[in-house]
DNA sequence: GTGGTCTAGACCACT
DNA sequence: GTGGTCTAGACCACA
């Protein structure tokens, strides 16, 4: 597949929120390896230090832990670590900008659910 | 006052989105002048070059129009294309993202209504 | 009649065009006065100034002459003094132009005398 | 070589141009990578900033995309949408202008033809 | 007064 | 290595 890369943000950081949605899903558990650096990096042609710093900072956030000579695994309380941090950035910051924009917009959440329900959404 | 320039974007595209805004609130309205380049920079302490490119964006996207030796002027048509573009770009893109996440995040638009309702949010 | 300043060159240069194309066409005879400076600035609302150079410029080209306390009048050989002028500036440097972007774009001159022949042409 | 910057034209503007000519000729194929930034700017003693501004405009007309950290590469349909748009500018605009310009001067296309054909234009 | 362009030099993020 | 952004300061054309 080769569908990637769409949006302007750094690949790395792309490539990071990837697997935090894997966590996310449940498609990683905890104590699952991670795919090599060199397996990404072959797969989406990407420079092998754009792929380990993606691993990197999921690492600094104690979501993965390297083994040394083994590889990145996924740590036991990511998944939880993950949703609490989220959530709390999400409710704190993303959606309050959502209702700041939907207003300037004269848009309403209501409104929007209704005409989801309606089939108004794909 | 000097709240400015919280996020990383760049600060032509910062200032251009606060000009945006103002139209949206119809604090701007059409055929009025906006504010000089140079008056701009000074007030913001900002190099001239860098006010320009957020007016130049603004006058490609014909939002504003030049008037030789006299300045920039909002359009007549601004705010409603606007309104149409940045719904258009709001409904098709951001609003599924943002449903999407909070569906991998586990958390419900009905919950998070009702939670603002009872004081939930700030 | 407002349809006036469409492209970005100096309205001052475009105001001595549309005189230059009045002596050209005949609507403007040798000996003719030219309408002030501030009847011109006042019916298309154009700074006294802007009209001005206007002038200044053909007075620099002797195509027209300034008579003190009288106005300015077109001069006598105006009209074949454009006529030679434009039409040297023309062979030598537009229409060669013309040809290198027609070229460039794969359009040929018969072809679109053909199609202009046919019909193809509004 | 310095045979640069004729016109009054923006540079940035002009150095557009010429990237664009090497389209339509065919010397830059989709695909291929542009020279970068700094290459320019060291070859025709250039401010970094003003090529940049060339290349972003290019961008922005998708025929030419970034890929980060590597470069800057031509698109692959660039040359058909260069074709379309500029002959309907062309046609549209230029080509009235020229037959216009021609008739006021008292000149015909066949006539040039023609002398063109007798050896009259270099 | 207005906006437009350019230079020189610096710093940043990304690959 | 790549492009992107910003500053400081200068000069120009236009109205």
């Amino acid at each position: 597949m080769n569908t990637n890369w769409h949006d302007n943000s750094p690949i790395y950081r792309q490539l990071k929120q990837r697997i935090v949605s894997m966590m996310l899903e449940g498609l990683l558990k905890p104590g699952d390896a991670l795919p090599s650096v060199r397996q990404i990096a072959a797969e989406f042609k990407l420079n092998p230090i754009t792929v380990s710093r993606a691993y990197q900072e999921l690492a600094d956030e104690t979501l993965v832990e390297k083994r040394r000579g083994l590889g990145m695994y996924m740590t036991d309380g990511a998944r939880e670590k993950l949703l609490t941090s989220e959530r709390e950035q999400f409710l704190k910051n993303e959606w309050p900008a959502v209702l700041e924009r939907m207003r300037s917009l004269g848009l309403s959440v209501k409104e929007l659910l209704a005409s989801a329900n309606a089939g108004g959404v794909a």
